[in-house]
DNA sequence: CGTGGCGTTGACGTCCGCGTCAAGGTCTAG
DNA sequence: CTAGACCTTGACGCGGACGTCAACGCCACG
């Protein structure tokens, strides 16, 4: 299939196929006359890239698990590489979650206390709203 | 005090008080020679820009919270433009601890998933890896 | 034959918060 | 007088993942 098709299926750009294959993250095939020609395993790749991506993960990041697949495992994640960057991507995601977390309550905190602010002396606990 | 002094006072660059200034954020006095010249206010204003930009707002939201300042008051929380923003921050940090969490669990699950199928038939329970 | 819809490469634009020169002016101490 | 520590404006760079031209080639259909 040419790109404009595998772009269709994929629901991604052709630019965005185009900058892939820049990185080497998606090799294409060409034809005689220099159209990019593409298989099924070039679909589950971009489809792949694309979960990856939702996921939080870099193009970069993505590389190993398209070039798991393309050494024929069925799985991008089942090579060593992409477990550890699982493992790397889900340490990530503990230290955001604590500091947002943080981030969440000073700024509850903040809101609060510029709501006191602007009202110093409530008339009935009612009126205070309480975010 | 020159930009120099108010840069080290607060923390950050001579750059980044021109790159305020260029926003609208922070402007400055001049004396005859060109020179910007600051008063304590104007560090009050950049600390509140700092504090507001560590807790993830950009330079451009923190723009109702130093313009509270120069009107006078004493915090910049304490203008509705500035409660908006916190309450539109809030919410903002509320979606993304629910993303982050649902991405923590999805990595989790294909990370789990992985390590099952690079390791089919364990020997013994005890050389599963739980994470 | 020509038109329209595909494809190609190359290169600049976007967003953000500055970093990092470059090329100069200003002021102070020795 | 001069070194050097400060200041000025202007302009390009960065990182990431593409978007968006521009200018061209290829090919099938009528």
């Amino acid at each position: 299939m040419r790109i404009g098709e595998l772009a269709e299926r994929a629901g991604v750009s052709t630019r965005a196929l185009r900058h892939y294959e820049a990185l080497g993250l998606l090799p294409a095939q060409r034809r005689a006359n220099g159209y990019r020609t593409y298989g099924e395993e070039d679909l589950r790749a971009v489809t792949e890239i694309r979960t990856l991506v939702g996921l939080g993960l870099s193009l970069e990041e993505t590389r190993p698990f398209v070039e798991c697949l393309r050494a024929g495992r069925p799985s991008g994640g089942s090579c060593a590489d992409s477990i550890a960057v699982y493992r790397r991507k889900l340490a990530e995601v503990d230290a955001s979650l604590a500091r947002l977390g943080a981030v969440r309550a000073e700024l509850e905190a903040q809101l609060h206390a510029a709501l006191r602010e602007r009202a110093p002396e409530p008339r009935c606990e009612l009126t205070v709203e309480e975010a």
